[in-house]
DNA sequence: GTGGTCTAGACCACC
DNA sequence: GTGGTCTAGACCACA
């Protein structure tokens, strides 16, 4: 398991969506065992207290919960796990209308260049 | 003139945001004067240093020209402009897609959401 | 045999506080046999090593006592009860009564506030 | 400024409590700066990391809040700290009142044990 | 073994 | 000056 830092960012909240991504693709599921704060640390070259952070904000997500002494699992709620997905796919689908609206974009024009750009990328395939 | 700021992003940068917006969608015109850092600060209650700050930022993005003695001025180039214009559409979009496709989401669901989404917006609202 | 744990609180002391409640509310008497600590573990559910370490606790404070080969049973020395039961009932007032007076509650109403709460319980319903 | 800490709760959460108390018996206003993290740490004799992880406590639940680089203010809602008054006194009885009935204890003598208990302390005045 | 807390000290971005 | 993040390393309670 390795992530790709990105500087802008803190790295806290990088694994939080990185852990978001492979809980609501399935990837981990409900009630999985999640790495323990040491073993994901020496993972990922990071300091523990970062990967505890992320978990600690993920728990209060409600993403996440803690059995005291046996580590941490995601939740079993199915329903929160689809709720998280909706809410991260309309942050990132509203900032990007808002952001192309800015730029002067209207309706019609947005929706094409996500289709060209969704094109492009299959055609090329490589970097997703 | 108001925004609403994001607490998640430095100030500085959502004015040059907002001003290259302005820029792009040519409510700023190429050779247009631009308001002094005072003038700005207090209309947007903010710290003049902050002000300061945006417009170092565009002068470096060579978007925005001093002019000694007479106040900053809008490049008169337009095909910085339009560069401009295309780089942070690239941006924008490109940020969407991979955010998308973390989330799980393949190509034609992508242009999907978005084609529903700007309906939406367009139902509800005008403002672009 | 169920109980609610509080995260916040030591699952031990939690068992140990339901124990004695037992014991003080006369529901085990003085001698009466205590559950071994496996049944207990898996009645609850919980790991042998956090009721025996709630057994030590329980031992220490000499409300518990072993009977080699038999089992452990309640202390059958009645005024140590008692004492446990005025020393928890201390507390809990102590506690309350400085948490009121941080929050800014004077004497007549702290006394109000009780009067009131312990009216509304009674009347939803009466588990005790 | 001094907290007597008790090892038994996160310092962290007992600074919170404190400067809970301070907000909603009206000592710190709505609106009033709180004292920086670096300050508050001097003074406390702990680390400024502590005393970081309080106040982002406190901001999530929305008591505090950041103005970049110009340091922290009390919420200027006073209804929200209406009901942070509110939700702590509800807690700290319901808890007060469970357990005096797990200790047996029924409705009026619980009324009772308080309205003794105010009345000392009223009378001894000191450890308040 | 697990997580939770705390200290010490550093660096950075922002105002 | 302010807060935000990260590292390093320690200690403790819990299961």
């Amino acid at each position: 398991m390795t992530i790709e830092f990105d500087n802008n960012l803190p790295i806290y909240i990088q694994i939080m969506n990185y852990i978001k991504g492979e809980i609501v693709t399935g990837k981990l599921k409900p009630g999985d065992k999640i790495p323990s704060v040491r073993e994901l640390a020496s993972d990922l070259q990071i300091n523990p207290n970062t990967v505890q952070r992320t978990f600690q904000e993920l728990e209060r997500e409600t993403i996440v919960e803690t059995r005291r002494g046996m580590g941490r699992y995601v939740t079993s709620e199915e329903g929160r796990i689809m709720t998280i997905k909706k809410e991260m796919a309309k942050d990132v689908l509203d900032r990007f209308i808002r952001g192309m609206r800015e730029l002067g974009f209207q309706g019609e024009d947005i929706v094409a260049a996500v289709a060209e750009s969704v094109g492009h990328e299959d055609a090329e395939k490589g970097d997703v």
